[in-house]
DNA sequence: GATTGAAATGAACGCCTGTTCAGATACTCT
DNA sequence: AGAGTATCTGAACAGGCGTTCATTTCAATC
């Protein structure tokens, strides 16, 4: 029979995978115990074993699934166009999306080493795709003449670390506000890559 | 009596913090265990605590001294003067200095979290001493009149992310050299923080 | 050759780990 | 009320953890 939509189980997994995500940004995924993340979902240990198959997978669905949610939001953010207006829309997109997300970002960037061979290839394939939109757009600039980029890929990397930097010292309610935020940081990408 | 330089102790005290030090940035503190490091070093667990108070302090002193080599190495190479220079000297300073140390850089980024709270304080109080060096440049150059930067502390964040950003990517016998990076890294902080 | 003292061992301590599973519980549908 | 199923518990497993310490090893000194 078809489960019931709002079941238990239905709620009680991505529960876990909140309640994992908390965890594992705040101490790291090799410091947090299994019993830990059930203690935090209100659950014993082995209860946790009915909705994922062990820890790495917990670490690997969450990773993929942030990964997944960054390129479908570029996806739809992505306005085309222009190279200037584009990466105008990717700054602001990529400070805003990570904003939103600061646990999220963290276990995505900092959990890397703990994924197994299979699972990591998978992540950096993603990565590398998203990384690949934006050289993509400097590259359009540089045809169309809008950029001076001598290489497309070495200014991606610094643009996405630049802008990554954002969540490291970024605080809710903190001197500058998001929109603030994002105004500087485009405005220095566009500074940096703009021909003249 | 004084021990002789050259002692035994005197060199397996820096073999013990190298191969942690390596396996730390490899695998991340919390899933090395002591065991490993001592087998590393080719001792049993019990002699690491011969040289160190405990796992902890393993840790803390291999980011304490990386910072400190940092801050030490950015006093020795500013050329003090005009700010672009400075801003030159820095960047090429901070590039040349985290590709030679890529796994001191790994862990002083990567397990701030690990660290014990009183311990914690102390590194991030270098770190913000670093960081203020770079901030102090970039006011200066806005006082002089040769950079454009509306929030000096903003831009410094922003430069140092894109700078640090080079470990990630950057492998030895890559397609680009250390002082092709260093150039156009520094070019770019340039144009970000330039006036006009 | 005996004495010293540093250096290292290897066993032990109590505790925690990821994972499994038989059994108990609670809920839904007939 | 009773059957059936989804959910969870709680104990157990084999092994690893950081750390301590009595004992041994070994080279340098007297």
């Amino acid at each position: 029979m078809a489960r019931k939509s709002g079941s238990h189980a239905d709620i009680t997994g991505p529960r876990i995978r909140a309640a994992a995500e908390t965890l594992f940004a705040r101490h790291g995924f090799a410091a947090v115990s299994m019993r830990q993340i059930a203690a935090e979902v209100g659950v014993q240990a082995g209860a946790l074993y009915l909705y994922t198959a062990d820890k790495q997978s917990l670490l690997f669905d969450l990773m993929r699934g942030h990964m997944e949610e960054v390129l479908a939001g570029w996806a739809r953010a992505d306005p085309g166009g222009a190279a200037e207006d584009r990466l105008e829309a990717f700054c602001r997109f990529h400070i805003g999306f990570h904003l939103d997300r600061p646990e999220a970002v963290f276990v995505a960037y900092m959990e890397l080493r703990s994924l197994e061979s299979a699972n990591f290839t998978v992540i950096e394939a993603l990565r590398r795709d998203y990384e690949a939109s934006l050289e993509g757009i400097l590259r359009q600039g540089r045809e169309t003449g809008a950029f001076a980029v001598p290489d497309t890929r070495l200014a991606a990397m610094a643009v996405i670390a630049m802008l990554t930097g954002v969540t490291t010292w970024y605080r809710e309610g903190g001197r500058l506000g998001r929109e603030a935020v994002a105004e500087r940081y485009w405005d220095m990408a566009r500074r940096m890559v703009i021909g003249g």
